[in-house]
DNA sequence: CTGAAAGCGCTAACAC
DNA sequence: GTGTTAGCGCTTTCAG
């Protein structure tokens, strides 16, 4: 057995055809060959174990059947339900995806980007969340925009800060709707878990809610800041318990933080929701039972993933079009009326 | 701009060198070039928005940078901390992902591992749970062994049900090993909530826990069988608790299904852990702070992502390696001491 | 209906 | 150092 795979050319040689004739028989064409023949080389192929080179197809057909897709972390649900929801989008079109897991370092996401582009994808979907950091935006464009001249298109998850298709996430009326019903249920002394302050989405959730907040009461809410994750939600409930403000709710800026904020007042003795109120976003499945249940706002998350890949491989539009997607205000135990 | 990528070829004519030495100057080589061009040339691409087509590379090189990974589903978080291991392992030797995402269906399982071939990945990585169907592993072996032979590698993650490198889960002593931890506890009367019987991980930890109880105790667990989800888990909880079995504790084949089964409980007014202690397989990080904490098996579900990619791009053995993981047995609140 | 041959974009001998 | 050129494996005119 040689080390090396078999080629069209071995299988026409093994089949006593030409190339041309074994291309067309193995993959497809509008040219119909001769059911002796093509019988002849689909054996040929099969005895020699034969698959097409995808790159040698790509390079000859000029167009590749990838399509990528850039996430912060895939172990991250928000993300992997997503991508779960591209991939079988994908699925149904016949493209497979290339994923690239950032790490949410800026750095890494423009190394996989120029990656992706070298691929020439069909199409490069970006979930991971935008920062407010206008270099890196302005680095971003100058791998994206090579990448659309050349044919390549590029859709977004998220916020809208690049000129390119976007599945819009409505962060801010999600958790203004939050703050809304929360007020509507009887809290007066709401605080805020935020993720750091360079992530729009922690931005967005954040002013969201604040602004919900101020259309039905008074006061502020108190905001605390650490990182976008379990962790983060655990030291940021810490802290703000030390800080002995006094609180009746917490809107942590999604379910994982919001988790982690559990965790950190079961540690303290502090009951939920009996002595605070506890809510999230995002409504990853996951997490739907736990206990108490998490109020959330919940976020077509599989749909999304999906949409993004309608999106970008649908006709381009003369601009980039924005399909919005907004949050679903679910209220369960962990904000009783008061 | 034209709606086509630019080419090397367009790079060295902008330039005024020749191929070769654009080819040089931006993919490395031995071969040095003179600084002056070496900047022109750099420009040239920059100008153009060069990026070099991957599938070109791969033709004349004779290789890729691609790893295939091949999941069940990407949204369980099983499979994206492999993932993410895995990413992590491969950002370190420079390779792209591609994830297909089998839906746990044998024919799409193999479809995608048809794709994967057909791209020429440097390796694939077969993270799926087995079967016992002995027409489908046959069939994998049938793009499995060509692949192989042509050089590619190949890895599994779980049962080594194929002849090729895998991260071997122990999947029984695992399960051996909280069952007699559970009758350390003092349970008496254990029931077992199981994933379909074709899955070669259900059976295995199955079989595994029943072992176990067997060394240290009489009587056999009850067991009742449902898919391999959170919803499984939920209905096959509750037709348990139809059954009107006398139990004490329930060990849930995995962290999904025991949360299925803690919401089944709490829908019946079954009170977890005081009535009824559950305990589950894989310490799937998103769970650790649910309410009671569960009772598990960790799985190094990131370390063995990249163990699989580690096995499989180092030189090929003679025989398949195995490289045995073992669950750590973690008890905590959803079993207390009886 | 079948075959010959011209590329696709790039690398790697091989010359100079 | 730099340029020329022969492929890599496949699809697709263009002839027959």
């Amino acid at each position: 057995m040689p080390a090396r795979a078999a080629t069209l050319t071995d299988v026409a040689r093994e089949a006593g055809v030409s190339l041309a004739t074994a291309s067309r028989a193995l993959n497809g064409s509008d040219r119909v060959v001769r059911a002796e023949l093509h019988a002849r080389v689909l054996e040929a192929a099969a005895r020699l174990g034969y698959t097409p080179n995808a790159q040698a197809q790509s390079m000859a057909r000029g167009s590749t059947d990838l399509v990528g897709l850039l996430v912060n972390d895939i172990s991250d649900p928000y993300f992997s339900t997503i991508a779960a929801g591209l991939a079988d989008a994908a699925e149904e079109h016949g493209l497979l995806v290339m994923l690239g897991s950032t790490g949410g370092r800026p750095a890494r996401e423009l190394e996989l980007l120029a990656e992706l582009r070298r691929q020439r994808g069909r199409a490069i979907v970006l979930a991971g969340s935008r920062t407010n950091d206008r270099a890196h935006l302005r680095e971003l464009s100058t791998q994206v925009d090579p990448f659309a001249a050349a044919g390549g298109r590029v859709a977004a998850i998220g916020e809208p800060k690049l000129p390119v298709d976007t599945v819009v996430v409505e962060n801010r009326r999600g958790a203004r709707d939050l703050a809304v019903e929360i007020r509507r249920l009887g809290y007066r002394r709401p605080a805020i878990l935020t993720g750091p302050e360079r992530l729009q989405v922690s931005r967005d959730r954040r002013d969201g809610f604040t602004a919900g907040w101020r259309e039905s009461a008074s006061g502020e809410p108190v905001c605390v800041a650490d990182e976008f994750s379990r962790d983060g939600g655990f030291r940021a409930m810490h802290r703000l318990l030390d800080s002995g403000a006094e609180i009746d709710c917490v809107f942590a800026i999604n379910d994982l933080m919001a988790m982690g904020a559990m965790a950190a007042c079961r540690e303290r003795g502090v009951d939920v929701p009996q002595d605070l109120a506890v809510a999230g976003f995002d409504d990853i499945s996951t997490l739907r039972d736990v206990t108490p249940a998490l109020t959330t706002v919940r976020l077509p998350l599989i749909e999304m993933g999906r949409m993004a890949l309608d999106l970008v491989l649908n006709d381009v539009a003369a601009k980039p079009r924005r399909r919005k997607v907004r949050g679903e205000v679910i209220v369960r135990e962990s904000t009783p009326p008061r």
